[in-house]
DNA sequence: CCACAATATGAGAATATATGAATATTCATG
DNA sequence: CATGAATATTCATATATTCTCATATTGTGG
């Protein structure tokens, strides 16, 4: 089916952005405000809440207000496990590279 | 660090998109030449190739050459673990879908 | 060498995304 | 209720992506 694919796509653009992944790293830890996200990570006000607002309508996180405040937090821990493994992969990756360069160099010999 | 982030957000953009999606499930199964590929997605075979050229680039894929055919495969199987990670993501997010819905049927009783 | 098949690349229009500045909304408190 | 803090939204602009059409490249067989 290519809806399915349509939708996986959606999925990962939302991932697809330095910001959205550093907001995913922090949460890590558990539910964090918007005030706390914004001095850990030290971006715009505006950049910050528009960033969250695509991981909330993704569905990916949830938004929980208290008093002024809104607590942000990753609806589904799997999500770890995601980033997880595209962690192993991406070191991977560089492994890779490293390997490349080194025999990069030793054929320039 | 940010760059590490703006790494991670490179790896996602590479699978943000439905034909490339598509063309990494049909990757499961094993090498697939372009041709094939293109018949099997019955998709335009510049398209095909400009979105084949992208996950090569992240080397996401592999490219092998025989005779005027060209293979490709996936670099990393981890790769698949990812995709279905994302899936099972992706289904409990279906199934949130669809208690909402249902939620918002009861109360509209 | 010619013609053809398979694949890649480039240019350009259409569309989408990112971002900062300004403004709006919501809530707490004096 | 006026003010201020926290967050969201809107708007304009800059940049990036996608896609199609045209053209290039590379290998094969006659």
């Amino acid at each position: 089916m290519s809806e399915l694919s349509q939708f996986k796509a959606e999925f990962f653009k939302a991932l697809a952005h330095p910001l959205r992944i550093r907001i995913l790293d922090e949460l890590r830890k558990g539910e964090v405000s918007v005030n706390d996200l914004g001095s850990r990570l030290n971006v715009e006000q505006s950049n910050l809440s528009q960033q969250l607002a695509v991981l909330r309508n993704r569905n990916i996180l949830a938004a929980r207000k208290d008093g002024q405040n809104v607590y942000y937090s990753v609806r589904d821990p799997q999500l770890f496990d995601l980033l997880d493994v595209a962690r192993k992969i991406f070191n991977n990756h560089l492994i890779d590279v490293k390997d490349l360069l080194s025999q990069l160099v030793v054929a320039r010999r």
